[in-house]
DNA sequence: GCCAAACTTTTACCGAGTCAAACTTTAGGC
DNA sequence: GCCTAAAGTTTGACTCGGTAAAAGTTTGGC
């Protein structure tokens, strides 16, 4: 029951395999062009050992999603004393930018992950269903912290839409056809917009159209 | 082509026939037990009808979705002017729970709503897709009055983490088997706190853990 | 080398959703 | 009141995602 035996490193080494092959075909002709019985002959592998590693097959490319989830929750939990959950995730999502993270939203490489993830509803519903995970594993964090449901959850909801704004604002922008490098300059004021926002709140948002 | 022809009317009472008997089959038994082609059978009609009036299964249950989006960007799009978004969304939200409206999330004779609702995570997903829908619509009145893309999406994503949270509360509360006076009640000061919350900022959050 | 556990494959199946063609009902001109 | 055209419904066959169970294959420990 070794966890660096054989069968340890064959298994990761076909999922990563399948989730490769899937990757592939998913960026070459869309999400929903792609059968999971075609991944799965790609990857000369069985439906079934497809559906094993992968539960959904909107998991097949949205795979970071646990690693992305847990580093985010690591951020606020084990944030240093003195440092407010919310000066927490804005020095995260800076450092994120400043390394070329995918996750950052402005990074090259993935214009073509972009244009699945939006060309597919499917694939969108699950990455919503995602942050809201997100928002879920803060609101435990400071229900643990503070024992205040509600406001908690709040908390919560309101820094999970800022990083999601300031992502989904980077991949509007690139989709669009914004040149990669000017949209990633720019993404710094918009970190810091948001987060402002939660922080401060929207006093001064017009009152009346027109 | 009169809108309200014998056609028009039929169409109508179909779609609310199926409808009815589609929640009503859920109530008693829960989303996932329950087939379209059952749905289909006990409302003596075909499965491509019922597809016909409801692209998704999930559109059976969660119908009032359109009329709920509608209300909310009226809401804001035809405030009085002076009034913020927020001050009107605030009011609404009161007046909502004061009316007993379901949509204030504390309402009696829809514990069986709720329990359905939380008991499948694809209707789950379906129903965070239709806050996501809010927040969109939200955002576009907002681009329409302000032209800042970026700044529109942000409070429609705020305003909407406080409806949904308001919301969520007393469903969970109700689902817990709390009072349903009890949290009727207390709903008020949450609906408060909640918009506050995006009003304000969250200047006073506790900075560290402990 | 052998046994047991873990992993994979096979086969069969279910339910959501789509498509096209046949069929029925309604609207509206004559 | 008919007759036709369009709108709505049904039928049947099909695709694809996902599950279940059982049989087969590989690996680890002894």
């Amino acid at each position: 029951m070794a966890d660096h035996g054989l069968r340890e490193r064959k298994k990761q080494a076909t999922r990563q395999l399948i989730s490769n092959v899937a990757s592939g075909l998913f960026i070459q002709r869309g999400f929903e062009e792609v059968t999971v019985a075609e991944i799965a002959e790609a990857a000369g592998v069985s439906k079934m050992t497809v559906f094993n590693y992968f539960p959904r097959k909107e998991d097949l490319f949205l795979d970071r999603h646990a690693d992305r989830l847990a580093e985010l929750v690591s951020v606020v939990r084990s944030r240093p004393a003195g440092v407010s959950p919310i000066a927490a995730l804005r020095e995260h999502q800076h450092a994120l930018l400043a390394s070329g993270h995918p996750l950052s939203g402005a990074i090259a490489g993935g214009p073509g992950f972009w244009w699945v993830l939006s060309s597919s509803p499917a694939l969108m519903a699950r990455w919503y269903e995602q942050e809201r995970e997100i928002a879920d594993a803060f609101a435990e964090v400071f229900v643990a912290e503070t024992g205040d449901a509600f406001r908690s959850r709040m908390v919560a909801g309101l820094l999970t839409t800022a990083i999601t704004s300031v992502f989904s604002h980077a991949m509007g922008r690139i989709l669009a056809g914004d040149d990669v490098e000017v949209v990633r300059r720019e993404q710094v004021g918009v970190i810091d917009q948001a987060f402002n926002l939660v922080e401060h709140g929207v006093n001064d948002f017009p009152a009346a159209t027109g």
